[in-house]
DNA sequence: TAGATTGTTAATCGATTAACAATC
DNA sequence: TAGATTGTTAATCGATTAACAATC
C-alpha cells in the first residue's frame, strides 16, 4: 500500500504519512509502498495495544456501567479489573465480570494488583478527590469523564473524554455556522 | 481579571489569552482586565451555549442510556428529544424523557422537528448507514461514539468521541512512558 | 501621576507541504 | 530498463511568544 493509497483513504497529505511512518522507525520500499500487515504491526507496537492493559473505575454510575460492559475496549487490550463506587447499595454488586467495591479500599486494591490506569466516569465534583486517590495509589495514566480539568504530578497523563467540551463544539457550529481552530483553547478558558 | 491570572490558571502564554479573547470581540480594560461577568457572556455567547440544541440519539444501548441520562447536558443547553434503535424490546420504552420510536421514523421525525443534532451511540458496524440517514434528514452537526471515521459531506461537522483513541493513546504512554504529539495523526491512520 | 494591563506588531518556533534524487 | 514510490531537504505556512507603545 502506497503513501498516496493511504493519504487519499484519511484525507491528509501524502508526504505525512511518508513522514509519520518514518518516525515511527519502518521503512516502506521505494517504488512499492507498504506492507499492510507490517503496517498494522508498526501501529499496534506504537500505540502500546499489543500489551493488555488493566484498569480500574470509579463511579459504577450510568456511564461507569456503560464503560464496563463496552464490548469494544477487549479487543484494544483494555480489561478493567475493578469498580469502585460510595454507593452503599451498588457496593458487592457486580457490572458484568467487573466487581464493584467501596472506594475506601481502592488505594488497597490498586497497589495490590498493581494497575496504572484509572478511569473516573464520577461527578465532577468529586473528580479531583478520586484523582488524588488514585495518583496517591500509583496510578499513572487517567482517563477522565468528569467535566472537569483534573490537576495532577507531570508525571501522570490524564486524558480528558470531556463531552461538554464535544457538546460545546458542536453548538457553536450549529449556532454560527463555521468550524473553528480556536474552539478547544477558548472552551477550556471558560471553564 | 488580567490575561495573566487566566493564563496562569489554564498553563497558557497570557498573548494567547488576549488573542483568543480579542478575537472573540471583546475589549478588555488596559491597566484593569477583563470583567469576568463579560467574559462568561462572551464565552457562551461564542460558544453557542445560549440557545438549547436539540438532538436526536441513535442506539439506546448502555451508552446511549447514560447518555440520555446524563444530568449535565441540559445545564450545556442540549436537549435529546427522541432516541432510535431497531431493537423491538426497546421501541416505545422511554429512557428518562426520552421515548424510543423505531430507527424506520427517524427521517420522519427528524425533518418534522427540525433537529440539526444527531448523536451516534451504536455499534460501528451500523455507524456508517445511520450517518448517511441523519444526513439525508437534514442532520448539520453529528457526535459520534462509534469507533469508526465517518464519510460525511463537507457542511455536516462531524465530533467523534471516539474512545479507543483516547484508550490507545493512554496505553501508548503506560507502555513507552512520553507523551507524543503525533498520537492522534498516527492512530487515525491505524484505523 | 505611577503602576498595571491591554491590543498588536515583529520575531520565533514548529508543523505541513512541495520537490526531487535515491531506490526498488 | 522504465515506472512508481520512497525518505528527506528546502520552502511555505500558520501558530505561539516576546516586546512595547497606548491606555486606563
Amino acid at each position: 500500500m502506497s503513501s498516496g493509497e493511504l493519504a487519499e483513504e484519511i484525507g491528509v497529505d501524502p508526504t505525512q504519512v511518508r513522514r509519520d511512518v518514518a518516525a515511527l522507525g519502518y521503512v516502506g520500499k521505494a517504488g512499492v509502498g507498504y506492507s499492510v500487515d507490517d503496517m498494522i504491526a508498526i501501529l499496534e507496537q506504537a500505540l502500546g495495544l499489543t500489551n493488555t492493559t488493566e484498569a480500574v473505575l470509579v463511579g459504577a454510575g450510568h456511564l461507569g456501567t456503560a464503560i464496563c460492559r463496552y464490548p469494544g475496549f477487549s479487543s484494544y487490550g483494555l480489561r478493567i479489573v475493578a469498580a469502585f463506587d460510595t454507593d452503599e447499595s451498588k457496593i458487592g454488586t457486580s457490572i458484568g465480570e467487573v466487581k464493584v467495591f467501596p472506594l475506601s479500599e481502592l488505594g488497597h486494591i490498586v497497589r495490590r494488583l498493581g494497575v496504572k490506569m484509572g478511569i473516573i466516569t464520577a461527578p465532577a465534583s468529586s473528580a479531583q478527590g478520586i484523582a488524588d486517590l488514585l495518583v496517591e495509589s500509583g496510578i499513572k495514566a487517567i482517563w477522565n469523564f468528569a467535566p472537569i480539568s483534573l490537576r495532577v504530578p507531570d508525571d501522570v497523563m490524564v486524558r480528558d473524554e470531556d463531552m461538554a467540551a464535544g457538546l460545546a463544539i458542536l453548538s457553536r457550529f450549529l449556532a454560527h455556522g463555521r468550524k473553528t481552530k480556536d474552539s478547544d483553547g477558548v472552551c477550556q478558558a471558560g471553564q
